[in-house]
DNA sequence: CGTTTTTGACCAGCGC
DNA sequence: GCGCTGGTCAAAAACG
């Protein structure tokens, strides 16, 4: 399960990148199979797991995390530039609007990551000639989104966000 | 026949 | 205000 987890790397210039909001934390991965999937889905549904998942990250197994590493799930992280709105960082900080992006190489334009969605919107942005397409956990009550769109930089890669925290397993 | 996708309309936030 | 932009709604169509 671990090797798995260290196919994935932070890239500190990515930050800005137009596709992604500025507060974005990107992880990307070159070969994301079934159990990294899946890790990721773990990671969104619970405290715990988030905290193994951060774990992963950070545990000396893999020198995947960059030394300056100081990223926390939360949002409230101070690598992530959240600028002077006090009103954004609020916004960002809850667990509701916690957000994980991650970058996929990939022909497939819908991924299996353990969960079922409902597709409620597709659009085009400004910055891609790409769509964006717009995804909500079909299960009762759970209010987790994704948006999943191919990155204006490279299009055999697919960028993929959540966001929000699962209800159930 | 229930669920999902499609798609334009609608809406909210922001800069001017 | 007004227009631009991105996120969501919802009705109809498609799906299985």
């Amino acid at each position: 399960m671990d090797s798995n987890i260290s196919q994935f790397h932070q890239d500190s210039n990515t930050y800005n990148n137009p596709n992604l909001d500025h507060q974005f934390m990107p992880y990307y991965a070159d070969q994301l199979n079934d159990s990294a999937c899946c890790r990721i889905a773990n990671y969104l549904m619970s405290d715990e797991d988030h905290e193994d998942f951060e774990k992963s990250f950070l545990s000396g197994d893999n020198n995947i995390v960059s030394e300056n590493y100081n990223y926390k799930f939360d949002g409230s992280s101070n690598s992530v530039d959240l600028g002077k709105n006090k009103r954004e960082l609020k916004k960002y900080n809850t667990q509701e609007d916690l957000r994980f992006a991650f970058r996929t190489k990939t022909d497939l334009e819908v991924m299996d990551d353990g969960y079922k969605w409902r597709k409620y919107g597709k659009k085009m942005v400004k910055s891609s000639p790409n769509p964006r397409n717009y995804y909500k956990c079909s299960s009762e009550g759970c209010n987790v989104k994704k948006r999943v769109e191919r990155d204006v930089e490279d299009s055999n890669y697919v960028i993929t966000t959540y966001q929000g925290l699962h209800n159930h397993a």
